[in-house]
DNA sequence: GCTAAGGCATCACCC
DNA sequence: TAGGGTGATGCCTTAGCG
């Protein structure tokens, strides 16, 4: 029928009714963004409760202009209509905390007055509970609940960066009383040379500070989104204090504020190759890093307020720059981008806010389950104490890997392990049949307790999950596959996108970025379904993916015995972690054959037995290390033989995983030496040995370093993150009523503390150990630093092990304890009993 | 009174 | 406030010894 156009499910941009008739065919392949060029009602920017209750939304008009709605806010929650007797009814009809109840089929939707009644009636033991009555998504805040309610769409926001300089006279722990010296804002869509723009505080006095405050507000008037870097940290909620103690009150929520360096670290975490990277995420030392150039030399932001009286301008130049760098980080890194497409298709706002996957994949979650006509329980708030008393689920397989110097390993590893499983099995809350597991061996009767559990025929329309025997039902297809093979859908339509056009080009970094985005989006998924924190946590199914897992590796690894003892040979797994298996004794050639045969056979078969319906299981041929070295789980250094048949060549790095050379928190000594020594033994850069002299030669050469001459503070500094904040780490109270020693980089915060730094959750603490014979050992903070450290601990305790570990897993033959002690024994007392047993020898020799 | 072993907390990593 | 699995280090307590 010309002209009737079916409606489409705005989550998934494809038809929500489940068969396309033949008079409505399939639309022609959906292009990339279906999702996000679907028509919407409307795009908005931000959405909010505004101060008088309202619900306040945010969107640009096509004049580019702000559009700024109010509406009622609603507090709502779900209940089953079937649920609904008449005396509920008659009840909800007569309190006046309920201000409205609409029957939308299977739900009834009930308003309420008061968030704070709508909570308490829909708790845990409310008023709804009590009365056996379940209450659906009674927690969600009216902003979300208009995003899931409605097509509407997320607004790509007009952007700036933001930076601004306050007194460096007050600590920054009281940052809020710092005058405001200076802001900078930087456009990067505006026209050349109007991209910058700054301004300086006049004069020192709060007339001045008013005024320039209120410039920046207006300055930040034409746009939607303010990026700083570290912004939560500083500049958000300092420019809310300055701006409220001069007495403005601009409605802050009409901007997006997004923290440049929270997003960075999330999605930087894994590209850092060694420790030294993980140093600092200053802004400056990530420009540096990304080959930008630092910030304005012979400028001290820890002297701002001398250098506003120096120079005024200079300062003003000098924030410019800061927030025209942070821009330059996006250019490269595109991450702001990366969220906004995150953004847009899991219908969250891009602030700080919606960087978590929780947010994103409740949200898509939410929309998904309302066109699907499911409503979500209610979420309770857990506190911390609760959410240590959940037992945790059993997770991946790690196996002990074989020692030694290891050749011609091949890898293999399944492609999206956990999406893959969620979609063979149709792991979803809903699909889950829970009645059909076997009772728990300790609910059976004591008389059948020693006998196994009988193995009873699998249902009609069910599939197993291996391990853990949970049920799922095989159709319909769970509200969880849809959202991971909508992410999947998406990934690899803007995948092809890529492969089409010109590397580098525009177009082809946009479809990199939208593809690297859904495959963020698809495997944060499982993660959110196994957080207790999720509306959607099921702990027995977060488990039945993870143990899926453990089964899809060990058959593999059994069919790798298979095959070798088939084969007449020593083909054998020398480590396997969670979705990947080091495979010896094979050609690359017959590798390639048997994951061919793998993907072909094995798991089809394997997954028919189950009973799943689907097979989404993959197996892929990563690459191969010519020469490996495992020192451990999870600590293993390899040069490759090639990276998806890609050959490696001499400037192919090695890969090196888990080793102290990739921590941060390791002695920067500590990590030259094991990168040395693997490097030697893998030929990289340096001459390949297998000789245990050569590498004693380095070993003693390092030592003569390390108690030899006066180390600077670099070498000697040990730096460790506060996990949390200083007060909230527990002092334990020794026997003897005295107070325990904490952690060296606790200790350390608290004297910074006491100086008055800003020793917040989050900071690096950095210390230097001036005896570590003693008990506990004694530090002091780098910034206390004499040139007094203790080399024999340093090289005992921190530069020495990590490569002895590498030493003994490369040459078990060889004794490295020799390097073990370096401290000259202790002058020791003797006791009256050996004073004696002394004079006794002497008396009678 | 000393030492070694073991429990526990902590950090940072792997997948 | 996405998950579990892992190893290394340091602090403290305690068992074992003489």
């Amino acid at each position: 029928m010309p002209g009737m156009r079916r409606r489409r499910s705005q989550v998934t941009g494809q038809p929500t009714e489940p068969e396309a008739s033949a008079a409505a065919p399939e639309p022609a392949r959906a292009p990339p963004s279906a999702a996000v060029v679907v028509p919407r009602v409307e795009r908005f920017v931000t959405g909010f409760v505004g101060r008088d209750g309202s619900l306040t939304t945010v969107r640009r008009n096509a004049a580019g202009q702000r559009v700024v709605r109010l509406q009622p806010a609603e507090w709502a929650c779900f209940l089953r209509t079937d649920d609904l007797t008449v005396s509920v009814r008659a009840m909800l009809r007569e309190t006046h905390y309920v201000v409205g109840i609409r029957e939308e089929g299977r739900w009834t939707r009930v308003l309420w007055a008061d968030p704070r009644v709508r909570l308490r009636c829909c708790a845990r033991d409310g008023w709804f509970a009590k009365h056996g009555i379940a209450t659906f998504e009674a927690d969600v805040d009216p902003v979300r609940r208009w995003l899931t309610d409605h097509d509407h769409g997320i607004a790509r926001p007009r952007r700036v960066f933001l930076d601004l300089e306050a007194d460096s006279r007050i600590a920054v722990k009281a940052k809020e009383q710092a005058r405001m010296l200076a802001w900078s804002i930087y456009d990067p869509a505006a026209p050349e040379g109007s991209r910058s723009r700054h301004e300086v505080l006049a004069e020192d006095s709060d007339v001045a500070e008013k005024n320039l405050i209120t410039s920046l507000w207006q300055a930040l008037d034409p746009y939607d989104q303010v990026c700083a870097w570290a912004g939560d940290w500083f500049d958000f909620p300092y420019l809310d204090a300055r701006t409220a103690r001069r007495g403005l009150r601009p409605e802050r929520r009409l901007w997006l504020w997004l923290d440049h360096l929270t997003l960075y670290r999330r999605l930087n975490a894994h590209a850092a190759e060694s420790g030294d990277e993980k140093q600092s995420l200053s802004l400056d030392a990530v420009a540096r890093s990304l080959g930008l150039g630092g910030k304005l030399e012979g400028v001290d932001r820890a002297q701002s307020w001398d250098e506003w009286l120096r120079d005024p301008e200079r300062l003003g130049r000098y924030c410019a720059r800061d927030s025209e760098l942070t821009s330059l980080i996006e250019d490269q890194t595109g991450y702001i981008e990366l969220q906004q497409t995150l953004a847009e298709s899991t219908f969250v706002f891009a602030d700080s806010a919606g960087i978590g996957p929780k947010q994103q994949v409740e949200s898509f979650m939410l929309r998904l389950g309302r066109e699907r006509g499911t409503r979500f329980p209610t979420h309770h708030y857990r506190d911390e104490e609760e959410a240590e008393e959940e037992e945790r689920f059993r997770g991946a397989y790690v196996m002990e890997p074989a020692r030694g110097i290891l050749r011609d390993v091949h890898v293999c590893d399944f492609a999206r392990l956990y999406p893959s499983i969620i979609l063979t099995w149709n792991m979803s809350p809903e699909t889950w049949r829970p009645e059909l597991s076997p009772p728990a061996p300790e609910k059976r009767p004591s008389y059948l307790a020693h006998l196994p559990p009988a193995e009873s025929p699998r249902p009609e329309g069910v599939c197993e999950a291996p391990l853990t025997r949970r049920f799922f039902a095989n159709e319909p297809a769970g509200l969880l596959p849809i959202a991971i093979a909508e992410m999947l859908r998406l990934r690899k339509a803007w995948d092809d996108r890529k492969k089409s056009a010109a590397p580098g080009t525009p177009e082809w970094v946009d479809a990199d970025r939208r593809s690297s985005a859904y495959k963020i989006a698809g495997n944060s998924f499982y993660g959110v379904v196994g957080s207790q924190f999720s509306r959607f946590f099921v702990r027995e199914v977060a488990e039945a993916v993870a143990q899926a897992g453990v089964w899809l590796l060990r058959e593999t690894m059994a069919a790798v015995e298979r095959w070798g003892e088939n084969q007449g040979r020593k083909i054998a797994v020398a480590y396997a972690d969670t979705d990947s298996a080091f495979v010896t004794g094979c050609s690359q050639q017959e590798f390639d054959e048997f994951v061919t045969w793998c993907n072909r056979e094995l798991y089809p078969q394997l997954l028919r037995q189950q009973g799943c319906t689907r097979n989404h299981v993959n197996l892929a041929y990563e690459k191969a290390f010519r020469k490996i070295v495992f020192v451990g789980k999870k600590r293993y250094a390899g040069s490759f033989l090639h990276y998806k048949g890609k050959s490696a060549t001499e400037d192919s790095k090695p890969e090196i995983k888990g080793l102290e050379y990739k921590r941060g928190d390791t002695l920067r000594l500590a990590r030259e030496l094991q990168r040395d020594v693997i490097y030697r033994l893998l030929g990289y850069r340096i001459p390949e040995s297998e000789r245990p002299e050569d590498f004693e030669a380095m070993v003693e050469l390092a030592k003569r370093h390390v108690l030899g001459g006066s180390l600077p503070l670099h070498d000697v500094v040990f730096a460790k993150k506060l996990a949390k904040a200083v007060s909230q780490y527990a002092r334990k109270r020794k026997a003897d009523g005295e107070f325990a020693a904490q952690p060296a980089h606790v200790e350390v915060a608290r004297i910074l503390a006491e100086r008055g730094e800003d020793v917040g959750k989050g900071r690096r603490i950095e210390y230097v150990v001036v005896d570590g014979e003693a008990n506990p050992i004694k530090v002091v903070p780098a910034s206390d630093f004499d040139g007094t450290y203790d080399a024999h601990y340093l090289w005992e305790s921190a530069v020495w092990p990590p490569t002895q570990r590498v030493l003994e897993a490369a040459f078990p033959a060889q004794d490295w304890s020799r390097h073990d002690r370096v401290r000259p024994p202790r002058e020791r007392p003797m006791t009256a009993r050996q004073q004696a047993a002394a004079a006794q020898r002497k008396l009678f020799g």
